[in-house]
RNA sequence: CGGAGUGUGGCUCAGUCUGGUAGAGCACCGCGUUCGGGACGCGGGGGUCGCAGGUUCGAAUCCUGCCACUCCGACCA
């Protein structure tokens, strides 16, 4: 073992620093900003002390991976945990780390399809749960529709095929038969008109609306369906993007454009408050430009939120389709007056893109960091049991605890509280729970178990400097106050993203220039460490047409994209930083997912 | 689809240049000692080295083709 540095180090503290460990602490040794950092925790030599060790550690790879990164180098604007998960060459690793040691989700061996795990599927149902109720509150019912498409339907409106044709699988056969012991498609089998799966459904459920609406009467219908849908990517990853993917899409219908722009309005701002209020993810929400909007649509408005490494996350859509798909479909109603007029409609959705967005938002050092409001189990509960007569005291504490807190209230849910008491080792149950992100973790030991009191550490706040922080409060306090313990987590976890957010906007770019230059000189940067860069909000005329695609080819060679222009506009005049015509708003730029 | 890289037990990797019949750590199983900050000892199980051809007495290693994954582009929730 090469530890040169730490010639004293036993195998036991050498365990316990598994920073020194994988092949890639080589990549930084050599880098000068790593030898100086001090080592984090109880790990006693700094990472440049390692070489070529092969000893594993793999369970540890969060923590390793980003334990190694260089501090982002005088950055004005850095993020408090840039470190580690803020440096651009090393976050997509860090991501997939915290994929795999979180149990949230894998790649499959289906191309471009993953599979989600239980813990991250388990993310998934509270998310649903939470944002079904609020899609509900708005007076939306949820249905289903089929997952083939005829061709014939998706071709109904000429932009959105534009727009989807180059992503889409197609079915095209009904029926297999065996050749030779072979498996293969039948060609007698081939179907008269090939079915597409769904991409989105704007389609298929604007036929059924064409048929279900008749009178003003029918209006508006407010229809919402949770479903899979495929788009056949070219560059998958996990969450982000993939083949495959689940959502919610809702589709609506209404008698007048005034209607239906405020229920686009009012379905973004549901997204806003569930992605705010909810995943703890701070989002600005604004209007796409026209290049960037949905295939068919006549207005696009987006929630975009800012990740740990600076990029921007289309986090959820809304979409005012104005009559283009009424008139694809033949969507009319009649009005009061009796004449026969065409409907316009709406559709929005979110994905599980954004689990990607919490991790991505929360994540740390040591892992997920889960907002209470989608863990799974909020309080997670591990015995240490050590095959000891006083176990079973342990054991009944926990249990009892369990039962206390489950009859307790968390953000208007039932508080999911779990006693683990799986065979594994208390040690190792209690950092999986820790990289899985459950908010409150409960130690608990005979000595608890005798003062009747519980022992426990906060997620978000899990460390001071290398120390994990506990504390202790007797049973009955602890089960009082965890729902309120619980809501602070999740506002301090909002808090804590959206000082990164408020604080890494830039509005003090006045032109093209200075924007090529904040952008562009890191870029320049070899692989080891691009320094941390957020967004820009910049004055701009809101050109259209070509002028439009020329701003896009300019920021395309910074590796720049408009995000939105933000709803809350700050009426800050100026000139257009591309055209240097006057102003007339702000848009958001920055690098994207 | 272009550029770069990587495929070796569950995970992270060494071994490939210089062919000789597969390793490490962690994880897993058993026993014992431990146990409030990622325990220790002893003993085990698990890999046709991405796939298919080829060269060779012999291939993880050399050659050819293919496939997959990762990163960077193009495309997109």
């Amino acid at each position: 073992m090469a530890r040169a540095a730490s010639p004293t180090a036993s195998s036991a503290s050498a365990s316990r620093c598994p920073a020194s460990r994988t092949a890639r602490s080589r990549r930084w040794s050599s880098s000068p900003s790593t030898a100086a950092r001090p080592s984090g925790r109880t790990c006693a030599s700094p990472p440049s002390a390692v070489g070529a060790s092969p000893e594993g550690g793999a369970r540890h790879a969060v923590a390793l991976e980003s334990r190694l990164l260089k501090e982002a180098p005088g950055m004005p604007n850095a993020l408090s945990v840039s470190r580690m998960t803020g440096n651009r060459s090393t976050f997509p690793q860090w991501y997939q780390a915290i994929n795999r040691e979180a149990d949230l989700s894998e790649v499959s061996p289906v191309r471009g399809c993953m599979i989600i795990k239980p813990w991250g599927y388990g993310v998934w149902e509270e998310m649903q749960r939470d944002l079904d109720r609020r899609i509900k509150d708005t007076g939306h019912v949820n249905a289903y529709f089929p997952l083939f498409i005829p061709l014939s339907f998706f071709a109904k409106e000429a932009e959105h095929v534009e727009g989807f044709a180059k992503e889409m699988a197609v079915v095209t056969h009904h029926r297999l038969k065996t050749v030779d012991g072979k498996l293969e498609v039948d060609p007698e089998a081939r179907l008269e008109e090939p079915l597409i799966v769904r991409p989105t459904s704007e389609t298929i459920i604007g036929d059924a609306f064409q048929r279900w609406i008749q009178s003003h009467r029918d209006l508006p219908l407010l229809i919402n369906q949770w479903a899979n849908v495929v788009r056949w990517e070219m560059r998958t990853r996990l969450f982000l993007r993939t083949s495959e993917f689940l959502w919610q899409e809702g589709h609506t219908a209404h008698a007048t454009a005034d209607d239906a722009r405020a229920e686009t309005m009012k379905m973004l701002e549901v997204y806003r408050a569930f992605s705010e209020e909810t995943l703890a993810m701070p989002v600005i929400a604004g209007e796409k430009p026209e290049n960037e909007r949905f295939p068919g649509a006549v207005a696009t408005y987006s929630i975009e939120a800012m990740m740990q490494d600076g990029k921007a996350l289309q986090a959820g859509t809304s979409h005012y389709l104005g009559q283009n798909f009424a008139r694809a479909q033949n969507i009319r109603f009649q009005s009061a007056a009796g004449e026969l007029e065409y409907c316009h409609t709406t559709s929005w959705g979110v994905s599980t893109r954004l689990i990607g967005g919490v991790v991505m938002t929360h994540g740390d050092d040591d892992g997920l960091r889960l907002p209470p409001a989608i863990a799974p189990r909020q309080i997670v509960i591990v015995p240490m049991l050590r095959d000891k007569p006083e176990d079973a005291e342990v054991l009944a504490f926990g249990e009892a605890l369990s039962k206390q807190l489950s009859a307790t209230t968390t953000l208007g849910e039932r508080t999911r509280a779990l006693l683990d008491t799986r065979a594994q080792r208390s040690a190792d149950k209690r950092w999986e729970w820790i990289r899985r992100g459950a908010p409150i973790l409960v130690e608990l030991g005979p000595r608890d178990a005798a003062a009747g009191q519980v022992t426990f550490m906060r997620r978000d706040a899990l460390r001071n400097g290398d120390k994990i922080v506990s504390q202790a409060m007797p049973l009955a306090e602890f089960v009082a106050r965890a729902p309120a313990l619980l809501a602070e987590i999740q506002a301090s976890l909002f808090a804590e993203a959206k000082a990164r957010l408020d604080a890494n906007i830039r509005t003090d770019i006045a032109s093209f220039d200075a924007l090529a230059e904040y952008f562009g000189a890191a870029s320049e940067d070899d692989e080891e460490g691009e320094a941390f860069k957020g967004w820009v909000r910049a004055p701009w005329s809101r050109p259209t047409g070509a002028a439009l695609e020329t701003v896009e080819e300019r920021l395309k060679s910074l590796k720049l994209t408009l995000r939105n222009i933000p709803l809350a506009q700050t009426g800050a005049g100026g000139s257009c930083l591309f055209t240097g015509a006057p102003a007339v708003e702000e848009v958001l730029i920055a690098r994207a997912y």
